[in-house]
DNA sequence: ATGGCGGGTTCAACCCGA
């Protein structure tokens, strides 16, 4: 295959956000890239297509939603929503075909504050979540699962755990759930790439947490088998949080080599 | 323990995110 460049990116309102949007796809130009937290109906295909880029978005009157854009490509839609979760009002999973891989974007619920309904819903999605990520797994199709997994999967993922003990981010069974991904098979690549490294891709916009990089990393891409021999690089765009009118999370990326990296 | 910021809805003051 082709090398591949793919993006996560919590945009916090697409409206609010298309200028940052458009300055982020001109500038590092990824092939694919998953959005999440458009927060509203309305979509801007047209401009997005000016700009190079196919799109498939599901998207939501105020809140969550998710869109797949394709870089002079048009991404060919596999499902909105997740199995089990027809009756789900809420626009939280996107999956698509494009650029020769299976990308599933997804949004998982905050679940604040816990304990409560909120919290309840999260780790009932995340199940929905998991059972549908083993049959991808089993489908031997190249699969990426990118977005904002609002997991930080381990002390290394945040600053200083202890402000955020109660918050469901760090819950155990959230923590839980991440790995039974991972178990399942899944290669988290940034973790991955970055073994001891502090990477953040979420920042909040209090207590000047963003310029004293007070972070979280919750935004991951996750590989399968297929796929996972082929990751050769990844980051975090920072810049992006740096600039004016930022969203409080900046995009993650991989970069997928057309051969196999070597075994070591 | 709370509220800090910022977006959405809708024009004052809330709900929500993480």
């Amino acid at each position: 295959m082709k090398p591949l460049k793919i993006a996560t990116f919590n945009i916090n309102g697409i409206r609010a956000r298309l200028p940052n949007l458009l300055a982020w796809l001109a500038r590092e130009q990824p092939d694919i890239a998953c959005l999440q937290e458009l927060k509203g109906v309305d979509f801007p295909t047209q401009q997005l297509a000016e700009a190079g880029y196919g799109s498939l978005h599901l998207g939501q009157a105020s809140w969550n939603g998710v869109a797949i854009l394709a870089r002079d490509a048009e991404p060919l839609e596999i499902r909105r929503g997740l199995p089990g979760m027809e009756g789900d009002s809420q626009s939280r999973y996107l999956e698509a075909a494009a650029h020769g891989v299976v990308v599933g974007c997804l949004y998982l619920p905050n679940g604040n504050p816990q304990p409560g309904p909120k919290f309840d819903y999260k780790l009932a999605w995340f199940e929905r979540f998991i059972e549908h990520a083993q049959v991808l797994l089993d489908s031997e199709h190249p699969v990426v699962l990118a977005g904002d997994y609002n997991v930080v999967p381990t002390d290394l993922d945040i600053y200083n755990p202890r402000s955020w003990l109660k918050d469901a981010l760090l819950q155990p069974q959230s923590r839980a759930c991440y790995r039974r991904l991972l178990d399942q098979g899944w290669t988290d690549s940034l973790r991955h790439l970055y073994p001891d490294e502090r990477l953040y891709t979420f920042w909040d916009y209090f207590r000047e947490h963003w310029p004293k990089n007070s972070g979280l990393r919750i935004d991951h891409l996750l590989l399968n088998p297929a796929l996972a021999p082929y990751l050769k690089n990844g980051g975090v765009d920072a810049w992006v949080r740096n600039e004016a009118k930022a969203s409080d999370h900046a995009p993650a990326w991989i970069e997928l080599g057309r051969s196999k990296r070597k075994e070591t």
